[in-house]
DNA sequence: CATAGATGAATTGTATGCAAGACTAGAAAT
DNA sequence: ATTTCTAGTCTTGCATACAATTCATCTATG
């Protein structure tokens, strides 16, 4: 497995990068050829990916990179949401100085990127001050799902950091994130997180919403949102 | 991958029903044989069961039910209860007339069943008591997320609800989880879900705290608790 | 007697082959 | 011209075979 895993790995990274588009086909021969291997491992790596959520795997008919709906993308963003507060939350109540010292260190990293307009820089830096308050609520599990549902929504979030304003709304965003967990305010750094990712998610999938109107199979939404 | 899909319900099924106890190792050939499959469908299954969670698959180790510590069952209960009450938090913002009903049907259910005092049917809906819930947050994506949840928990759940006073408790958070929820009251609804939900993991961490005092190998809490 | 090493058995990881279902293109019919 | 049926090709699903690693047992040595 250790091949599998591997690949697991490789063809998440390609996908997080970009390089297959969402809807993208993930043939197996083609894998299996790029990657110099048999098919069996490529097909582990795809149904591991697939029970995370990151590629839709149907039964006969191949793997594609997801295609969420507009409502299906918001109500991602919607449980990140959830889910940062909860972290934040957390943290207001059980923060300790190492990860009061990582988080500062991340958001003194962010503000470097943002007074340069580095928007690649910050989405690299903004990851890590994400991360560092998911481990700051002290829930390894909490932390882990946070993690997992971040890596998710990456390729939707990077696009939408290219406008440098936003870049300075979020580290001020941060910066009072940062102010509510250290004073210990619970609810204060809930809704504060809350309204720092939801407002991402609305931007963006009012965006895709937008791009979409064009044409795309209704299909995909209907699969993506059924119970 | 038909065959593999069934593979997968069947055995994660087997381990809810507790057939498999945590710790017990999945070997392939075994399974294979018991399914009357090759070893290539039941490999699959498992590698997505533990791309799920739901067991552990270790390289070129075999796959393992996952043996949580306390630590990481009770952060597996907190993190329950922060998206339970995420759920709860959105259902009374956006309750329908349709969820209401399901929710006061799955409640009437639960009624029944602990005047009985028949407490796996109490189980039984309980946890429709708990999607109908999930269900009336019309956020999808969220309501999957406690699905999956609730699902890796349950085997948890189902022990500790055996006590007959709990049973009528329980039933008593329901109605007042259901009231907060119909007053539109989102702050309510949240904190009442999350001590509901969250008493049941501290009793059952503390119970398995107990337990585990007698001999198991720490090498799991370790594994399980990293970051 | 305990411990370290080595050898053999058992189990997992990968490749390959074959069977079965899905997609494509072309022909026939309305 | 559009639609439906059909034949052929392509892709996936599963089984089997082999390679590689881990695990267990036995022996030898301190």
């Amino acid at each position: 497995m250790s091949q599998a895993f591997r690949l697991k790995q490789s063809i998440e990274d390609a996908v997080i990068a970009g390089e297959f588009q969402p809807g993208d086909r993930l043939d197996e021969a083609s894998l299996a050829e790029r990657f110099g291997v048999s098919r069996t491992p490529i097909r582990e790596a795809l149904l591991q990916l697939g029970a995370e959520g990151f590629i839709d795997v149907r039964p006969r008919r191949g793997a594609i990179v997801s295609v969420p709906s507009p409502t299906r993308l918001f109500e991602m963003f919607e449980t990140m949401a959830e889910i940062e507060s909860a972290c934040g939350r957390l943290a207001a109540r059980r923060l300790t100085p190492d990860n009061d010292a990582a988080m500062e260190a991340a958001h003194r990293a962010c503000e470097t990127a943002a007074r340069n307009g580095d928007s690649e820089q910050y989405y690299a830096d903004n990851r890590n001050f994400h991360e560092a308050i998911y481990r700051a609520s002290r829930n390894s599990f909490l932390a882990d799902q946070a993690f997992a549902l971040h890596k998710r929504l990456s390729a939707y979030r990077r696009i939408q950091l290219r406008a440098r304003n936003r870049l300075l709304q979020s580290l001020q965003e941060h910066a009072g994130i940062l102010q509510a967990i250290r004073a210990g305010d619970e609810q204060l750094a809930a809704t504060r997180l809350h309204d720092h990712v939801l407002v991402q998610g609305e931007r963006f999938s009012d965006m895709v919403l937008g791009l979409s109107r064009a044409g795309q199979s209704p299909a995909e939404s209907r699969r993506e949102t059924a119970k």
